[in-house]
DNA sequence: CTTTAACGAGACGGAACGTTCCGTTACTAT
DNA sequence: ATAGTAACGGAACGTTCCGTCTCGTTAAAG
């Protein structure tokens, strides 16, 4: 008399990672967000639907549904829990920490894991709560930016005829422009020169009408 | 025996646009891109099935794959059949150009069938075809950007110390980025001066290293 | 002990996918 | 004139994924 139904191996608890009650399992946790990230590391986010990172993560559909609601929850959720660039290296040189900045993200985002954060970008451009939730990463990240940049002030180094908040965005802009049109292999130092020198001829400052 | 299959009206040319031989029919294009413009406007990007694509066009399924095998082929269709920006004013300075440009694709990104572009790059990210075809427009567009920094660099405004290549990416940059979090009502001008001015005090250029 | 909630598993209806037929149409080459 | 060719609207097909919903099981909380 087969008593299981289907496949439900009773035998030993290697299998069936199951309920431990009524709270959160935090192996299951970590067996989805695991299953997430090789999913999207392999296959691209157009391989990570909801029922491929139940299957991979043995874990029910609904179980996903639960805890993140939406795709781009899971998104990002597999991206902050690898993200521990919080501060960023103090190289003496305004034009140094930028260096510094772009090759570190470079670096980050060339990772197989850390390409998820140009799919969260691109995800977020249909979903509103991506959105939301990409708009305050990016703020926090611009923050870390003008600590950049306030070091920089505080050194005296600092024209006071561009705003800081735009070179932060200027940072930014370059930075998400190379991860997403697939060139982070491009030359940091030239950019961080860019940005930082003038463009125009020092002392011939061409005052625009 | 009735001749014709369910609903094949025969009475007048007011319907079904149909064939007109063994060749593209014009108006079916026209249809199509109409119908899918119509569509990322009033519904955005999410909207954009192919199905209804068809459907709104009164076309064939079919007839829509035939010529655009996917979504990103569309998409890149309906963009490239508005974009008719392609000469940039000429202000007489660098920094002029700069806020023109950016004024320009701000504008242009801001109405409705403009935001496109947006979804475009968002797709390109997990299909490479649409990525290819975005690279080659890409290019095109720093280009254009090019010519506005060699008339900068005939009218001796330039700086030596940076590549206009960068100067050209990090317009873009700033301008891509904004597009992406939906910060197009930003201040352009300001843009324009932080990236063509430098960051550091004029003549107390910080040597890096 | 009873209640509660998370767990794995999977059935369910719906939507869109991409493909494949069909019969019709009209240009094109013979 | 006649046959060949290819695009057209339309519809059906099987597949995949969606998000919701039940199950029976498990173990903490009360």
């Amino acid at each position: 008399m087969t008593m299981q139904k289907s496949g439900t191996p009773k035998t030993a608890a290697s299998k069936r990672r199951g309920s431990i009650g009524a709270r959160r399992n935090p192996a299951t946790e970590a067996a989805i967000l695991d299953a997430a990230t090789q999913i999207v590391a392999e296959k691209g986010i157009g391989g990570l639907t909801m029922e491929a990172v139940a299957r991979r993560a043995r874990a029910g559909k609904a179980t996903v549904y639960r805890w993140w609601p939406t795709r781009g929850a899971l998104l990002m959720a597999v991206y902050h829990r690898q993200k521990q660039i919080d501060g960023y290296p103090d190289t003496g040189t305004l034009e140094g920490d930028v260096e510094a900045v772009l090759k570190l993200l470079f670096a980050h985002w060339a990772r197989p894991e850390g390409a998820v954060f140009r799919h969260i970008i691109a995800a977020a451009q249909g979903d509103d709560d991506l959105a939301e939730a990409l708009e305050g990463y990016r703020q926090d990240r611009l923050a870390s930016l003008a600590e950049v940049i306030d070091r920089a002030a505080l050194r005296g180094e600092l024209s006071d005829q561009v705003a800081p908040g735009d070179m932060a965005r200027a940072v930014m802009g370059m930075a998400w422009l190379h991860l997403l049109v697939n060139r982070l292999d491009a030359d940091a130092a030239g950019m961080a020169r860019t940005l930082v020198r003038g463009w125009t001829r020092p002392g011939e400052t061409a005052g625009a009408g």
